[in-house]
DNA sequence: TGTACATCAGTGAACGCGCGTTCACTGATGTAC
DNA sequence: TGTACATCAGTGAACGCGCGTTCACTGATGTAC
């Protein structure tokens, strides 16, 4: 686990040892969460000294920065295909709230899923790359469910004059069910209750949109 | 910080260290979290040898987990606090409905003010004090907010047929904007903008019902 | 009432651990003349 | 085209730190006879 295949020591092609540091901590952090993205042990995977680290980072909180904005990324990319995924074609307005639903069901599995990720993208504060959208390579999960609220709008679900800030509330109870169910008290539910659960919460979204 | 009053070595009054080290360790969550809670550091401010611990404790996780539960009955009491302030005597329906928004505000209150002891009531699993209800002197959160729904359906606010595990959607709405607020990416949002938000939340959640 | 003894909450000293970080260095790469 | 030199990504060794835990101990408290 803590091995890397022998490499002969020296200068590696510009810009893999960063990247690889990088994935060394998504596993780590995929593993462990936040906490178990240690330097040495990254530098151990990637083959290279301890102190190579601080040739492409400040310290170890920036190496955890740009491990945590890749989980955030991975996330995203997740909400991405799943929201893809939806047929289109249908009544506009089903087509909306599935997509709605997509969002939803992409963010709880992520976090069910890969719960170590999931945690380490909520870990370090970033909020720069939040607000200003584009952090990896397509919109965050914020824009995301912005532009789906707006879908919902322009199919006539959602009533205008609710959609200022509607983020907020639809975020909460969804990032609350995730958290609840993977490391909060629910943690050890089983499978379909938290399944059941996710059905209630949606139903729980719509009606209060 | 890290000294006591200097006290003579040797025996105190039963379960004093027991609970002075529960104590030192809600101060040390207060400030910084599940992982503030740190052995040497719970001695030292007790007075103690580090290894006096292992009198009372099984390890380090067993006192932490002690403090976790101090941490929730902590959250619990100002839930039945701030619910119990609720004027009596109005409008039923009214009533139910604002003592909902008393649970709801002193669980984000507390998750607001005392960021450290709430994140150390979710660190540790602790499934059977949670079901079990009673792990301080009074109903835990969970036994709160079931007796609130339950309250809302005798006013006839909530339908008898929603009322079945109701307490997730809810539940997870309020410790969702109660995480992004204070560890998440809203960590530092202005607090009437919270507060704008908490009102638009408790309204997304009675329409949700 | 007095005495022997078990219990038990405390002590001091030491253990090994893995961590993040700093230092002075080396040697390859790329550039200026 | 060749040579001197700056840059820079890597190295090995060492630093001090605070941690959780274990060991053999001591001395007061409470109990049995």
């Amino acid at each position: 686990m803590t091995a890397a295949p022998p490499r002969p020591p020296g200068r590696r092609p510009p810009g893999q040892v960063r990247s690889a540091l990088i994935a060394a901590g998504l596993d780590l952090a995929r593993a462990g969460g936040p906490d178990a993205v240690v330097l040495r042990e990254a530098t151990r995977r990637v083959g290279v000294a301890p102190n190579a680290v601080y040739r492409h980072f400040a310290d170890l909180g920036a190496l955890l920065a740009g491990v945590s904005v890749a989980a955030m990324g991975e996330l995203a990319r997740r909400m991405r295909e799943q929201v893809a995924a939806v047929p289109v074609g249908g009544d506009p307005k089903e087509t909306a709230i599935a997509r709605l639903g997509a969002l939803g069901e992409a963010y709880i599995g992520f976090a069910t899923e890969e719960t170590g990720l999931f945690e380490t993208a909520f870990a370090v504060p970033r909020h720069l790359e939040y607000a200003a959208g584009t952090a990896g390579d397509g919109p965050m999960p914020f824009q995301l469910l912005g532009a789906a609220l707006d879908d919902l709008v322009a199919a006539g679900v959602l009533p205008a004059g609710r959609r200022p800030d509607a983020e907020y509330p639809v975020w909460s109870c969804v990032h609350g069910m995730a958290v609840l169910v993977t490391r909060g008290p629910l943690r050890d539910m089983p499978e379909d209750c938290v399944r059941h659960v996710g059905g209630q919460l949606f139903a729980f979204i719509t009606r209060g949109l």
